[in-house]
DNA sequence: CGGAATGTTGATATGCCTCAACTAAAGTGG
DNA sequence: CCACTTTAGTTGAGGCATATCAACATTCCG
């Protein structure tokens, strides 16, 4: 799929783009880059010139703690744009990796603010994108701050694989979650032993496996009822629900 | 102060606004809403025609969990947007509540759609005050989930207080933060019992003095360092600091 | 003045973290 | 191709931070 076609389907699940707005986006140009594993695609405290646009694989923004120790905070799939903020904030006050292999196509900001000074459809298109990511980050709040153990991993896993599905990541019932089980802990505020021990329970019940980089969905409705999962928040059309 | 000043000066601490946007701003017909203490102003689920800005006093967001606990998200002072999201998401995905009185004055979306499609550069200014409110949001994330005890308590102090100096209402070393400490526990994601021991560790180390709605910074520097805090993140113009 | 909301304290329970050892898998170089 | 190293995952034990429960003190407000 071209780079540009991966931007418009995401745009598409939220927002209107009219034929004249899509050949708009086809005549962005937009250098493309591929990452290896774990590299950093920007810095905190960079300030970047271009924002990207996710084309294949999966990136991670992160803060480092005063220790070192690392926070993720949002994973990005196909389609996401995971250093927008760059667009108006003077600097990135979190980092953003690759997890795995990716590929991101970045576009100058010189190009973007012309196209939203045009085209404000296509401004308000990634301004809902942007504000779909804070509403993201606000779940994690609540999710990281008010749901303990295994209700947690469920709630986490139920948006991942949420969101898989939309970017054709997921077949049936499981989907790429390339994390190591350290990484789940960075990500939601939990010790590497308490996340493999509630790993096993969610095996144990049948809800859902994690292994190798891989999360097998057994039962949606176990897993959705553990992590009191509502989609309402990722403001998505909603796709084919499974039981 | 006038509603559009309130607005002003906040969009004026990040964002470029010229006499032609500032006089379009003026035009803006906006509805005076009193807020009395604890009143939600918006619900999870609304579909808001209007979008406020805080004039006086303070707001807040929060989630309700399955439980009926509430899981606070973020504070509002005057010149902030907290429900700007509604403008470009169909449902609101967490309610609004004032914090002691408040006023609020809400713009209709019409009237917004309107003057950004004229005036990208106010657009662009809305959406950077959406852009802030989301690395607040990430800095929550890191602060519940990487951050224990007294540190993550410090931390929001220093938040609220840098927050609070900008909108003029610090006095010197102190300002309101009328939370009772069962909601500084459904901010923090801590219980009760928790946070009164964790503020009385401040007391003590003469750090910071919580009490009767009203936050005294007793060392700016203690209080700092206790929670990593760098205002980076707030993506604001600093004010002068203190010792 | 009385009742409700808020704050404080102590005791106990428990979930999670840390440490540590070990296994399994994957990747590397001879 | 196999020994070696590294990384990831698993398990057990012990300790600590935080939650919970419960009583009481204090402040606020009608």
């Amino acid at each position: 799929m071209a780079p540009s076609d991966v931007l418009l389907r995401k745009l598409r699940y939220h927002s209107p783009i009219d034929p004249a707005d899509v050949a708009a986006i086809r005549r962005l140009r937009c250098e493309m880059r591929e990452l290896t594993p774990g590299e950093d695609f920007v810095s905190q405290g960079d300030k970047p010139k271009a924002a990207a646009v996710v084309i294949e694989g999966i990136l991670a923004r992160y803060h480092t703690l005063g220790s070192g120790a690392r926070q993720y905070l949002a994973l990005h799939y196909p389609g996401d744009w995971p250093d927008a903020q760059g667009l108006f904030l003077q600097h990135m006050d979190h980092s953003v990796c690759a997890i795995g292999r990716a590929l991101v196509c970045s576009i100058s900001h010189d190009q973007l603010m012309k196209i939203f000074v045009e085209r404000p459809t296509i401004a308000f298109a990634v301004w809902r994108e942007t504000l779909i990511d804070a509403a993201i980050f606000r779940e994690s709040i609540t999710n990281n701050s008010g749901r303990h153990g295994v209700a947690r991993i469920a709630h986490f896993f139920c948006e991942q694989f949420y969101r898989a599905k939309f970017v054709g990541f997921a077949e049936d019932n499981a989907c790429p979650l390339p994390l190591t089980q350290t990484e789940l802990g960075e990500t939601l505020g939990m010790s590497l032993v308490s996340i493999n021990r509630h790993l096993q329970t969610l095996r144990q019940t049948k809800a859902a496996d994690h292994r190798a980089g891989k999360l097998t969905v057994r039962s949606w409705s176990k897993l959705a009822s553990l992590g009191e999962f509502d989609p309402g928040y990722l403001h998505q059309i909603v796709p084919a629900s499974r039981g």
